[in-house]
DNA sequence: TATTAATGTTAGATTAGTCTAACATTTTTT
DNA sequence: AAAAAATGTTAGACTAATCTAACATTAATA
């Protein structure tokens, strides 16, 4: 595969990921590239089987095209961690850099990057790594309730959706996707004191606890 | 600079390496590439005032182009020691995902290697790497004599040019280039125990340490 | 030195990835 | 449902990097 087609192929990931339909418009406004390329380009994955691609029908990738994408994502999650935690690069710098070492062709590389980084499963944001056979690790939603304090998780549903539930949860600024670090867990009522998006810091009683799905 | 641009200078600094002049022919050998496709690649690299080239006569680097090459090559040799010695790969499993890491973009990164190697001014090969402005360090050949021991030089020269003198060295397979590591230096009469080429251990009376020139 | 061999160059084709301009289809709006 | 807008596609051109086949020049050799 080459460099052009990879980052289609991440492109298309991408896109896949908000649930919403994949078009061309929207791939070329991705990648900054004229529609017409983009076309073109459809085409040539369809003709590897790496897309399912009919003219005028809105484009998905196939079990291949997103086993691809996913080892591309997996080493562009591995060298962002290697980046940051290993040769002590800042957030914000390590991700044009990673663009670029994604496409390594290497496997050597990065199994000693994996190895160095002790396997990790997901990357700073959250993001859950791919193995190296491009899975997702099957990702069981857990109620907050459930979980252990010192650790971060995301947002992922919700087990209510009373008026009054939402409302707070906007309240507070709590989306699904958003952060919530566990600081400490009260023994006695089992209320949870939790920072919000690495910011605002809260507390959130029992109830709301075990209505809060995380990953 | 494209890639392949890249490649040909590295290939074109390597050829003039040699002293021998630099031909076309030689050009696609090394590259493996055919003839023609190097002679409008010569023309391309002309223009942009990185080589000095006129049909039929031999091509030389313009200093412009030297300097890219040395970039190049200093961050190929930079990733070389990198990938050894801070993930730990082994020496011969290191040069080709150098190959493609040297032409990643990003002075950030190569600076941050570059300091967790401690600046080093040489690889493993002892050969020298570039600085970041694509200058080499001026070498000053020494007298083996003057040099200490636990260290690893280059033979680069010698200063006396008996029959016999040559004769002894072609006899311990020293050349040019050898590497002589000094494993004592004998207080008494300065005699040097050394390893020569990693392998053969032999001694070194003061007067040939005195007639070695290394690096 | 004349011929042959080696090397270098030109011409023209090919592929990947990009573009603009023109045309086609689908979706939205009136 | 017709017109307008949005989106998608085709056609054709361009650049970088490669190739083969044919031709040109320089170097080696008889």
């Amino acid at each position: 595969m080459t460099l052009t087609e990879e980052n289609y192929l991440k492109a298309l990931h991408r896109l896949s990921q908000n649930g919403e339909s994949i078009s061309v418009k929207r791939i070329a406004a991705l990648l900054d590239i004229k529609m017409p390329t983009v076309n073109s380009m459809v085409k040539n994955l369809s003709e590897k089987k790496l897309i399912k691609y009919e003219k005028y029908k809105s484009i998905e990738l196939t079990e291949k095209g997103r086993k691809q994408a996913l080892l591309i994502l997996r080493k562009h999650r591995l060298t962002e961690l290697f980046l940051k935690d290993v040769m002590g690069l800042g957030w914000e710098e390590v991700h044009d850099i990673a663009e670029q070492i994604e496409h390594l062709q290497s496997d050597l590389f990065f199994n000693r990057v994996d190895e160095m980084l002790g396997h990790p499963k997901f990357d700073p944001h959250g993001e859950p790594i791919p193995d190296s056979h491009g899975r997702l690790p099957q990702l069981k939603a857990t109620p907050l309730s459930l979980c252990q304090s010192g650790k971060k998780y995301q947002l992922s549903g919700v087990l209510n959706n009373d008026a009054s539930f939402l409302t707070y949860l906007n309240s507070v600024d709590l989306q699904l996707g958003s952060q919530i670090e566990i600081i400490t867990v009260q023994e006695f009522d089992k209320s949870m004191a939790v920072k919000l998006n690495g910011k605002i810091k809260t507390v959130f009683s029992a109830l709301i606890c075990q209505n809060l799905l995380v990953l």
